[in-house]
DNA sequence: TAAGATAACTTTACAATGTCAAGATTTGCG
DNA sequence: CGCAAATCTTGACATTGTAAAGTTATCTTA
């Protein structure tokens, strides 16, 4: 948006930060997240090999940044979906959101594999990653208590009914993205498919 | 179980392939996937750090041959706790079908990993993996036409409810072994969290 | 505005890795 | 027995992550 090319040889570049991870990205849309490297980033961007080392403190720190990118994305996606259903229909609202982070993961590929492909030490060592995984999940909790309190969701561990839904979703998100549903002969895409899902899922919800 | 252990100075070690499996296996475990390395693989072994590229061509062919072990010990353990249900209770092996998939990837935490971290072209280039993936999912499609027929399950496209079905395991899984369950404040372990979901699974697949 | 401090980036360097090529050793088969 | 193939080792090279030290721009402050 502002001034990510270099001209010339400007020392500094302005927005690195945020033009490593565009890059970092990229280069996992094309070639996987095995085929990211600090290295391969840093040419993309047009800078020198250790210059990452200053914004992403290692390989590690850059996958944080994008997962944590991501997070705020798929927030963004997913807030944006509740808030185009109506207020008082908690239902459709919570399959909104459930529609919306199997389509955050089948249009953002790459940020979704990087999500959920730090391998450990998140934990504490990226509070701001951990932060936003909390709060995507307490979207869909919230989600669930309305459903509770409007008595289309049957009672009980709302947090277990949420883990649920999201297990479901994630789960499909996942294969897609893994590329584990082709040759299953599924008779539908992926969409498609997500709508079906998010409808199992509420009937495996429902009030007895 | 065999001659596992050189002796002396054996040039020729008996059963590196398997050997080359097992310690592949136990970094995963150790140090997660990232941690895994041909050259540490082969340290651990005890050979020399180009012998792995005579039995896998490259980190690749290791992670594929990971996988593939990982796929027929899911297989095993799935039959296994299918037949530990009476024969004529199509739900209850359905049931269980689903619990052994989350206790495989409890306890094998490894191999569930690699099993499912091949970012791409393991279709046609391992062959093997892709049957072996196969498998596992139509021992899950037959176990839900089996509900259908015993009318336990609603009627419809199979291959859908069972996709409904791997997803919601499979995400709890990924979850789990992903360390993602952490600080969400469910009030139980994961394998009891996997009964109540297979619970649920059910549910959302009831006939109307 | 000018100097000093700080931040941003580069250059240099090194150990570790994947992978290839060539050599050594063992096994199996005629 | 002899030889071809299979198995493993040694050596080499480009690439990577990362640390240390140097260079250049920006910011602060007086």
């Amino acid at each position: 948006m502002k001034a990510t090319r270099r001209r010339g040889g400007a020392y500094h570049h302005g927005d690195l930060r945020a033009a490593l991870i565009r890059s970092a990205v990229a280069i996992v849309d094309q070639e996987g997240i095995g085929g990211l490297t600090l290295r391969k980033a840093a040419r993309r961007t047009g800078v020198s090999h250790a210059a990452p080392a200053h914004h992403f403190k290692d390989m590690r720190g850059l996958l944080a940044a994008v997962a944590e990118d991501g997070f705020g994305r798929m927030a963004e996606m997913m807030t944006a979906a509740q808030q185009a259903v109506a207020n008082d229909n908690p239902l459709l609202r919570f399959k909104a959101l459930g529609k919306a982070y199997i389509e955050f993961a089948l249009t953002h590929v790459a940020h979704f594999k990087v999500m959920f492909h730090l391998a450990v030490a998140d934990k504490k060592a990226y509070p701001g990653l951990h932060a936003a995984g909390e709060r995507a999940f307490n979207m869909l909790l919230n989600a669930v208590e309305a459903c509770q309190v409007a008595g289309v969701v049957a009672q009980g561990d709302a947090r277990r009914l949420a883990l649920f839904a999201w297990s479901a979703v994630h789960g499909l998100s996942t294969l897609a993205v893994e590329d584990q549903l082709q040759g299953k002969g599924l008779s539908a895409g992926p969409a498609e498919l997500a709508e079906t899902l998010t409808d199992h899922v509420y009937f495996g919800m429902r009030p007895v």
